[in-house]
DNA sequence: CAAGTGATGGGACTTGGTCTCATCAACCGT
DNA sequence: ACGGTTGATGAGACCAAGTCCCATCACTTG
């Protein structure tokens, strides 16, 4: 995953081969498709465990769904590190200068909202809610992460504030 | 578009070569690359132009955020035709069996977002109350697009109650 | 009628991605 | 100490997506 980062950033994402990121990681274009399923991937590693904290923040909240889609976005906090960090506005950069990097963005992104809105519909709470709920805090979870970038801190505490500053836009719609 | 829409519902999008889909279509490849920029957008032609639809949709419009958004609803209205609706329900069954399609369904109402978002900003929007006004409309859109494919009539009015349904909910979270 | 223009055909070529087989190291029970 | 198993990797054939270049053909225009 630094391999690949560091060459999109260096030369672009087009311009690399798979095999050039292999070879820089020490390794073959064999052994790198049995660690992510495609070139896009390396740089979305990881998102999908927090499918499974997702799930698990809502089971574990409050009855209100935007409180179940909080407590969602501070369970996901745990996987905000510092090398995240460091290496997220380069990886931003790169994902915003080609297509079918956004596409992969907004894929994982909506099963983000997708798994937010089952997880609320097993709690009982009606489709339409669910899915209103998980569109803002999807915004949020955007604006919070440009924000954690830029600030640092404790993912949790500026995730909990961008969907507070969502929801109040939102009330008064 | 309907060589190719035929032969994934037959048999499968993976299943399925563009060079088929040309032969099918009485072309070759090379004649289908420069109509399509690759295997996946044959399912998506003609959504550019809704770009422009939303733009001047939004630049007509009154002055709420939600207001211009339902405007952008009713133009993009003109491409809702009885042909789009006669093959949407085979169009979106191929599209949720394949990620890669999904991504580029993804990606496509992200863009729908953004020029929306984008032209509230220019209209003196704050960027959150865009933000949050764009999201509530691409949901609105994707309701009313479920809806208007089950009991067709006219999309502008279809996805104008599918609007204040998602508005009514946004209030009271 | 010659020249230009635009759409198409044809085929070489690169690269992403799959598949299969061979290799190699670590582990395990006897 | 030994044979067998397992898991990760290397190697390379192979297919299809997508790019590129050049030839052709119909249609228009001066």
């Amino acid at each position: 995953m630094r391999a690949a980062l560091d060459l999109f950033d260096e030369q672009g994402y087009e311009n690399t081969a798979v095999a050039q990121i292999a070879e820089r990681a020490g390794l073959t274009k064999s052994t790198y498709f049995r660690h992510f399923r495609d070139k896009r991937e390396v740089l979305f590693g990881g998102q999908d465990e927090l499918l499974g904290l997702i799930v698990a923040g809502i089971e574990g909240a409050q009855a209100e769904p935007l409180g179940m889609v909080e407590a969602a976005l501070v369970a996901m906090a745990v996987t905000f590190s510092e090398e995240r960090r460091a290496n997220g506005p380069r990886r931003l950069a790169v994902i915003a200068g080609n297509d079918e990097l956004r596409e992969r963005d907004a894929l994982k992104m909506a099963g983000f909202a997708r798994t937010m809105v089952d997880s609320m519909l097993r709690r009982g709470v009606a489709e339409l809610d669910a899915q209103v709920a998980a569109e803002l805090g999807i915004l949020a979870l955007r604006r919070g992460y440009a924000q954690w970038l830029e600030v640092g801190g404790d993912f949790a505490e500026v995730a909990r504030r961008a969907l507070e500053e969502v929801r109040a836009a939102a009330r008064e719609c």
